[in-house]
RNA sequence: GGCGGCAUAGCCAAGUGGUAAGGCAGGGGACUGCAAAUCCUUUAUCCGGCGGUUCGAAUCCGCCUGCCGCCUCCA
């Protein structure tokens, strides 16, 4: 039974979808002002292994992000880089698109932006001006917290309390400190605005997501996240909306919500200026390892980004992943003897129970961390088989290794990490190199027996300079091209 | 001032009533021509502090201390 963390109520709950079997999914994206840095992407990647895990339960998963495309900050940047808002906006989206893609990330159903969907905004700015929550003033719109008695439901906060600690210098035109634009008026003669019944000007930002949540996914949806940076009040003023607007509730039956990233102690963001760029970090680390690190931590906390943590990341990983390759070189390989007195039936039961742990914390909201403990459990138990002395490749052993190789490759897809097992698309002239390789590796084995360790080592140091990586092991030598890590 | 969260070994990190997962680093072995990898073993009588509830608490309650987030743009 698969339990999530809800916002809204405080609690583990169950999970189950507002319509059997489907699950609708919005996660708010990002301002599209400059390159995604690690911070985004955590809240990404933990997205996209909750929607990978609810698939692999069985769920139709419909997926839809958005990006904001225009706003003061869209327009600020875009004047330091010299190009129109559009331009900037259109950039930093196809940046994102790359950075995702470098990360393995299983693009969403439906991406949506701001100003495509500026008519249907201000359709609901109209509807909520009829319904009586929200009024204009001097050509801005505001949403009315007061006519909306749930608001303060998402972040447990009300009104009176809120307004009397407010420190926050406060807008004349508004009727209350909290209300917040639907539409800003904008009288910047350089800058591309839409028309509206309240004149020139944009959306605010909380109305883009209730817009384009509920015209691609309807007005009552599964799941929406975000990071916890969003609870107030983007959230709360998305609920507001919806809920008022739409009339129906809740607006969202499951909030999930990701803890940020922190640099010395402080939030990484935009606006403090202190962060690392997903592509800077690509460029050190392999995707896998910025995923291995991320997810190594339960989602709701926050956590502290350095590269210290990452170069331990990345060793603890390649375990992982040396097992997997490991177990693959056997299960490809030709049984040396069809049986053998070596003992293997009882592994299956160790499979079984990795299985049962592995879901169990899955199961339970998503604890990736957990999850990576118990899979660090399981190579080492495939480990300590296959390198056991006495270990023999039969059609036994390697049956049984088969399934303990598809349980690992399951696991690490649910979890997102490159399966790396490209042999099904080979080409001619990759079963050519092959073929020369093992060729090569077969000559080396004779020097090899004639102990001739200078030739044997020569040319594994030149296979190796040319990406290569050979291995001897007691099976006999196996090879690899050299990822990027 | 208000709301929320966190505090577990040298570091990272699970664990929400039954007696401390996992990873990194460190110690000691093994395997090995070398390299790489791997295995075994070891490292918290204790979970920020003080009280309380309980047969029993890192886990529940209260107080205290420290740190962080949000209340302004933010994943």
């Amino acid at each position: 039974m698969l339990q999530v963390y809800n916002t809204l109520s405080g609690k583990k709950e169950e999970f189950t979808p507002i319509e059997e079997g489907k699950v609708r999914m919005y996660v708010c994206g990002l301002t599209v002002q400059n390159y995604s840095h690690v911070g985004h992407i955590r809240s990404v990647v933990n997205y996209d292994v909750i929607r990978r895990y609810l698939e692999y339960k069985g769920y139709d998963v419909y997926f839809v992000q958005n990006f904001t495309d225009i706003n003061e900050k869209i327009v600020a940047r875009a004047r330091e880089e010299e190009m129109s808002p559009s331009e900037l906006a259109e950039k930093y989206t196809r940046a994102y698109l790359e950075d995702i893609a470098r990360m393995n990330i299983k693009t969403a159903d439906a991406y949506c932006t701001a100003t495509v969907n500026i008519e249907q905004m201000i359709n609901i700015i109209e509807q909520l001006m009829e319904r009586g929550y929200a009024y204009e003033s001097e050509g801005n719109v505001y949403f009315s917290v007061e006519k909306f008695p749930d608001y303060g439901k998402l972040s447990g906060r009300n009104i009176e309390e809120m307004d009397a600690g407010s420190r926050v210098n406060v807008k004349e035109d508004k009727k209350h400190p909290l209300d917040f634009a639907l539409w800003k008026k904008v009288k910047d003669d350089d800058v591309k605005v839409w028309d509206s019944p309240w004149g020139p000007g944009w959306p605010g930002w909380h109305i883009e997501c209730s817009t384009m949540a509920g015209k691609f996914l309807g007005h009552k949806i599964d799941i929406h996240g975000g990071g916890t940076d969003l609870i107030f009040p983007h959230h709360e003023n998305e609920i507001a909306q919806s809920e008022a607007c739409f009339g129906e509730k809740p607006f969202v039956k499951y909030w999930l919500h990701n803890g940020t990233i922190d640099l010395s102690g402080e939030k990484m963001s935009k606006s403090l200026g202190n962060f690392y760029t997903t592509r800077e970090v690509l460029d050190k680390y392999s995707a896998d390892i910025l995923r291995y690190f991320l997810i190594t931590k339960h989602y709701h906390s926050p956590v502290e980004f350095s590269y210290e943590e990452m170069d331990k990341a990345e060793i603890s990983f390649k375990k992982i992943r040396n097992t997997r390759n490991d177990v693959h070189q056997i299960t490809e390989q030709i049984p040396d003897k069809s049986d053998s007195s070596f003992e293997i039936k009882s592994f299956l039961n160790k499979i079984d129970s990795f299985e049962e742990a592995f879901f169990a914390a899955m199961d339970d909201d998503f604890n990736t961390a957990r999850a990576l403990g118990e899979l660090h459990n399981f190579t080492g138990e495939i480990n300590s088989l296959i390198n056991s002395p006495d270990f023999q490749i039969t059609e036994e052993t390697r049956f049984v290794l088969k399934k303990a190789e598809d349980k690992l490759n399951t696991v690490l897809e649910i979890l997102g990490f490159s399966t790396g097992q490209k042999k099904a698309a080979a080409s001619e002239q990759e079963q050519l190199n092959e073929e020369l390789i093992s060729y090569i590796l077969d000559l080396r084995e004779q020097a090899r027996r004639e102990e001739n360790w200078s030739l044997a080592d020569s040319i594994r140091e030149d296979l190796s300079q040319r990406g290569i990586k050979v291995k001897d092991t007691s099976h006999g030598p196996t090879w690899k091209i050299e990822d990027d890590e």
